[in-house]
DNA sequence: CTATTATTTGGTCATCTGACATAATTTGTC
DNA sequence: GACAAATTATGTCAGATGACCAAATAATAG
């Protein structure tokens, strides 16, 4: 009669996917409904569970909901990972391809709407904002090493510092252009803009810079 | 007897300084407690007031939260018209001035935090981001002006283009930099470099880049 | 097959929630 | 002071919420 109660002691196959499905359901309502209707009863409902079956495997919502943050940035962290990994091209090919990656996904709703919730969250929650934190130094590890390899003399701590401006460029543009955003016109050829601006942060001070390029001045 | 139900409804003083009481201890509830504890009776008690008598200033808790969020982006549309209107000082100096003002709030943990609870709630809620988006349209406009000043012979198209990039840049600069943030050793010398950065993007192609300032390549 | 463990179910509990109704009180105006 | 409008207080209502519990069923191991 021993209540397990924690996500890891789901130990058989079926209860491992029934994780899987309660997680799942949980960034659903997460998405769609946002943190205020994020409820234990809605969740169970989205799992086509009862409420407390799936107390069985997450006793408490503040269980449920590191375990669907931890989730979620492992999944981000490793498309970041593997598109690192891609040893295709030139480095300078590899970077651009991170960075189109990035401005591509915003046009995702999900991945939107996950993150400004969580970035919401992680405001008020300390537990929530280390995961995040530590899902950004990883984020901001990758894209340093990715600046590095494209523009080898450039110092480490350039680099880093470089990846910070760019990361953040890259997630202020969300607010501006991601899902639900109006289309302004004033900000016509603005991820061209962007990719410039990227591929200029990445680029060796003793390269010369293309000044055909129209956009950044 | 009929209830009058609506926030304009308080004509006397002391009714609108209720409302400014209310809207007050609203923006504390959302900031300390997050939207999903934006309860009425949390609301009440933080106003020292009953509830029914909070509602009847607002008589929903979407209206209370309509008049909040346009008080709110009234607040920091001023803050930004007051910057713009201030004439002393070159055009740069003006527009550093904005800049600086800019990252200096982010170290606020209020700004912060009703901010990333402000991009959150306007992902799901139409109303929200009908409101937000109204708002960020206004700041790229006096950003764009800025520019326009500090570089004059930039086409207006360019300088709106690079408008939205500076404010993305600093807006997600807040999720690397502001309240609650780790202070990541890897981004010294953050803020000079994104200073340095949208003075780069906020100046002629016809000026001469100082090429002594360290920091962007 | 049976003993054991894993999973699922139905139900209770105190508390909170938004909305509403009604009466009492204060305030401004004539 | 009279009178109406504006403000505040008390109370009710159905429904939702997180946590907890005991028992029933399904799956697995010995």
């Amino acid at each position: 009669m021993t209540k397990p109660s924690r996500p890891g002691t789901a130990i058989h196959e079926k209860g491992q996917r029934r994780v899987e499905d309660i997680l799942d359901a949980a960034v659903r309502v997460l998405i769609e409904d946002g943190y205020a209707m994020f409820t234990m009863r809605r969740i169970a409902d989205a799992a086509d569970m009862r409420l407390s079956n799936l107390q069985y495997y997450f006793s408490t919502k503040e269980d449920l909901l590191n375990a669907l943050l931890q989730r979620t940035v492992d999944i981000y962290d490793a498309s970041l990972a593997a598109l690192a990994q891609n040893r295709t091209g030139t480095p300078q090919m590899k970077f651009r391809r991170m960075i189109e990656y990035l401005l591509q996904d915003q046009t995702d709703k999900d991945s939107c709407i996950i993150f400004w919730e969580l970035w919401a969250i992680a405001g008020r929650d300390a537990a929530v904002a280390a995961i995040m934190n530590a899902y950004y130094d990883s984020y901001l590890d990758k894209m340093s090493e990715a600046i590095r390899a494209a523009a080898p003399s450039m110092p480490k701590r350039l680099a880093q510092r470089n990846a910070g401006v760019i990361v953040a460029l890259i997630e202020g543009a969300s607010l501006l252009r991601g899902f639900g955003k109006p289309r302004r016109t004033s900000l016509a050829g603005y991820e061209r803009a962007i990719i410039g601006l990227c591929e200029q942060l990445a680029a060796d001070s003793l390269s010369v810079r293309p000044s055909n390029e129209p956009g950044i001045p």
